[in-house]
DNA sequence: AGGCTATCTGAATGAGCGTTCAGTCCGGGC
DNA sequence: GCCCGGACTGAACGCTCATTCAGATAGCCT
């Protein structure tokens, strides 16, 4: 009955096991970036986290279920990082400023188009990335519409349509994105960044 | 009797095995599309072509060569296409809209932007279609910024940089294009063309 | 006609890989 | 001390799938 008592007991060896799935997760977000979705192994992560084969599939019930886990792990990441480095700009024109730069991979790298790329194939066949793509997207959107919606209200920004202008803006970044993630000889994060901004500035009917 | 019954002789035979070849190369865009290059197996390229296993191979050397294959048959047909549509237009301000429409899927659909997903992921891990991708990519830019051109020559168009103007309109065109391949529920092919032109217009400061 | 070659097939082969499993290790409650 | 159950491992197991292969078929050349 005093089964009440978990988590508590020798706090390094109960946290060991929590330690060792989370290694899982993160060498399985390295295995999906270097090889894709439908490159990854079971074996390519259990060497990647230093551990067996069993232990992955013990923690997650198979191969789809450690991606998936990954995957979430991955969106939540991203919202809060996303969150707090947009929290440290001061106004709307820095924020949107600071999101050029995010997108460029410049700043603290929020993550890696590479890993969208193949998040978005995924999504094609399976319901689960469809699902978390949405979410991540449906995030990203609502940030940038905040952002301009901020600016609107400052007097800042004075689109024709902010929605149109949002929807564009964040398209405009996954296109570019593209280009970066494929390495294309004509793309640098810089010029992704300026390329944004200056559509910003129209779109957006900024003065200056 | 004479052997004319069935598969007769002359030109019709002699040709046949090519008609073959391209019909396995139809079915392995068609199971590409369906499945994904991470999902097509030689058996579904067979049964979708209604040949046998050992005759995939035998035409192309392993399933990877058949992939590569139809990816070299998509780019010359999306090519050839997009060439013969913009050819029927009469100026830049119908080529321009003309693009919108081809990109929304509206018009004679050049290709399916789920077959553009999965070549990008592809070219992450695959040199062949890096290479193929980049052909695409430039050739479809190219048209581009040749309309915009041919539009700032007849004073229709105005961008203030018509290289950069090319390349957020082309970059626009695929971020859209990701959310209706997706299925985003908010994004229909006319939205794209809208969205899109509506850009073209801001980019390109057409006069009404 | 008789062989030669290109085309085509269905079964066999074998490698790769996810998943299962029998068992080891160890901390903690009795 | 003894046992229990969670964490963990390495070795199978079995299945899927690309590739190989031994032939069958039919046109073509001499």
């Amino acid at each position: 009955m005093a089964k009440g008592t978990l988590p508590s007991s020798g706090s390094l060896s109960a946290k060991a096991p929590e330690e060792r799935r989370e290694r899982i997760l993160r060498a399985t977000v390295d295995v999906v970036r270097t090889r894709g979705f439908a490159g990854a192994r079971v074996s390519d992560i259990a060497e990647a986290a230093g551990t067996s084969q069993g232990l992955v599939l013990y923690h997650f019930h198979s191969l789809a279920g450690a991606l998936n886990a990954a995957l979430t792990l991955l969106e939540d990441e991203f919202y809060d990082d996303l969150a707090r480095d947009l929290q440290e700009q001061v106004g709307p024109v820095e924020r949107l400023r600071h999101m050029a730069d995010l997108g460029a991979g410049l700043g603290p790298a929020v993550g890696d188009w590479r890993l969208w790329l193949e998040l978005w194939v995924r999504a094609l066949h399976d319901p689960d990335a469809r699902e978390t793509r949405e979410s991540l997207d449906r995030r990203w959107r609502a940030a940038l519409r905040e952002v301009i919606a901020e600016g609107v209200a400052a007097g800042e920004f004075a689109p024709s349509d902010a929605d149109a202008a949002a929807i564009r803006l964040a398209s405009l970044m996954d296109g570019l994105a593209i280009q970066l993630a494929l390495e294309d000889p004509d793309m640098t994060p810089e010029r992704l960044a300026d390329l944004w901004w200056d559509a910003a500035v129209l779109e957006l009917r900024m003065p200056r």
